[in-house]
RNA sequence: GGGGACGUAGGUUAGCUUGGUAUACUGCCAGUCUCGGGUGCUGGAGAUCAUGGGUUCAAGUCCCAUCGUCCCCA
């Protein structure tokens, strides 16, 4: 790497692909592993993870629901238990076929998803209406062999998740199940990660192959394509009779049970670079940020350099009993410039500088990571960095929301979309609900519907972007990652 | 499904046409000087040139095969 190389060397709006590669590299939050298709996930990149799983776990915690762990070996005969699921993920599925020099029997799959393996164990856990509901998640990896198309976070043969699987004694506790799970996924992408998000259902063509109906939150991102953050299934009563998931209720009847499945990835993170990036490089929503503050030291002589870094030691303290996650960045023989730049690629939201200058003011100067905003602050006042954190985020969120907004248009001619597609971008256009129509759009402008708006799901207010009969929905277009 | 690029030190790479002791930068280590936007100097460690075979006195370089990775388009 020459000199010139040591920062994020293409822009962000000349060549996305590469841009988000260097990001995610450079700023040391993923590496690639010797296999294809697979990834290390480094420290700062495991703590946003981190991050997102104990605000999920607090809110599933709250909504009755525990986690567990499931092995990540499943049978072939459980897998194909269920058909229409079984076909769906076997083009993608890894099989262990050996154990050592021994053939296995029975092939086990590396999971592309639990349902089957969860459901067998819950037929065995669940008798009785008292046994009911039963919410279980999990935290794990799902195995899909991505021959193609593999991108850090977003498309990577294995990838971090969570998968949670609850069981009913009705049909309408289920879907309610559904949509308080989608309202979780929905308002912690929006809070956390400071990304919109577009709720709805998935057309039949893109539902997760086995459930009754798939709900899904979608994002648009910078480059125009559109991104899957989420889905929360309704399953019905598709695998409670295969997998034998049934009850005896209080009047002693048995009766199959209703189920739900929902799940988010790390593929969030890939969504949260690609959102807030820039030029420099990542740029962290504070509430996830592993650091939150660094403080970067400016000094000549070691004599200066004790005091300064005391004043700096004074300060992180302060913080740190705000509830604040600060750094101190004391260390030697890189200049301060360097260190800026670091920490910039990084994405750390607020960067403290404090120097011989600012010591005789008792002051120290601020620089916001999202806005490059330099201002200069009294060390007393210093906890009030809590609230520029708290408007950080919120700007954050305003700017996505703006740009989101900037690339959602309405289309009713097909010629209008076919020559606006390319730009890139979600388009709301009305559809007569036939399969065929959604395929022809794919087949000629590569988009596809990436989901249909909840309030728009009875629209038929149009005519069909395609065919131009009477419209069914108004479902929102997009070419999608 | 189609196309392209590539494999030499931790990273980025030169060398291949014309076969002969392996380049540089960066990073790393030690020392020294610095330090308000990618620091200067001195010294040092670091490479079975992806793998296997072939041609040759001699292969990173030529030939054959294999393996692997990345990117783009649909």
């Amino acid at each position: 790497m020459s000199k010139e190389d040591v920062g994020i060397t293409v822009s962000k709006e000349e060549d996305f692909s590469e841009w988000y590669t260097q990001v995610v590299l450079k700023a040391k939050l993923a590496d690639y592993a010797p296999v294809k298709g697979l990834i290390v996930l480094r420290p700062d990149g495991y703590s946003i993870w981190e991050s997102l799983r104990n605000t999920f776990d607090k809110k599933f915690s709250k909504s009755g629901i525990r986690n567990g762990f499931l092995p990540v070996l499943i049978p072939e005969s459980l897998l194909g238990k269920e058909q229409k699921h079984f076909a769906g993920f076997n083009p993608e599925v890894f099989w262990v076929t050996h154990s050592g020099e021994n053939e296995i029997g029975d092939r086990l799959a590396l999971r592309p998803t639990s349902e089957t393996l969860a459901y067998t164990l819950y037929s065995k856990w669940i008798q009785s209406w008292r046994d009911l509901p039963l919410k279980i998640n999990f935290w794990n990896t799902a195995l899909r062999a991505e021959i193609k198309a593999t991108k850090p976070f977003l498309r990577t043969s294995e990838f971090l998740w969570q998968e949670g699987h609850t069981v009913h004694a009705t049909k309408e506790e289920a879907e309610e199940e559904v949509m308080k799970i989608l309202e979780i996924y929905k308002t912690t992408v929006e809070e956390e990660l400071a990304i919109p998000v577009v709720t709805g259902k998935k057309s039949e063509k893109e539902k997760f192959v086995g459930a009754v109906y798939t709900t899904t939150m979608e994002s648009i991102m910078p480059d125009g394509k559109a991104l899957q953050m989420g889905t929360s299934h309704f399953l019905g009563q598709n695998f409670s009779i295969p997998f034998e998931v049934k009850f005896a209720d209080k009047d002693n009847i048995e009766h199959f049970a209703w189920q739900t499945s929902w799940g988010v990835s790390w593929r969030l993170i890939g969504a949260m670079i690609m959102m807030h990036g820039d030029e420099k490089g990542l740029v962290l929503p504070p509430k996830v940020a592993p650091i939150q503050i660094v403080i970067v030291p400016i000094y000549k002589s070691d004599e200066i350099r004790q005091k300064i870094l005391q004043k700096a030691c004074e300060i992180k303290n302060t913080l740190e009993a705000a509830d604040l996650r600060v750094h101190i960045d004391d260390r030697i023989g890189l200049t301060p410039g360097y260190k800026f730049n670091d920490w910039e690629l990084k994405g750390i939201p607020v960067r403290m500088e404090i120097g011989p200058k600012d010591l005789e003011k008792n002051s120290i100067v601020v620089v916001k990571r999202h806005n490059k905003e330099k201002t200069s602050m009294s060390i007393t006042d210093v906890t009030t960095i809590s609230q520029v954190l708290n408007n950080i985020q919120k700007e954050m969120l305003d700017k996505a929301k703006e740009q989101s907004v900037k690339s959602t248009a309405e289309v009713l001619e097909y010629s209008d979309f076919k020559a606006r597609i390319g730009n890139g971008g979600f388009f709301k256009a009305f559809w007569c609900g036939k399969q065929e129509c959604e395929e022809k759009v794919k087949e000629d402008t590569s988009a596809d519907i990436r989901v249909i708006p909840f309030e728009s799901e009875e629209d038929n207010s149009g005519r069909c972007i395609y065919c131009m009969e009477q419209s069914k929905a108004k479902p929102i277009f997009a070419r999608g990652y």
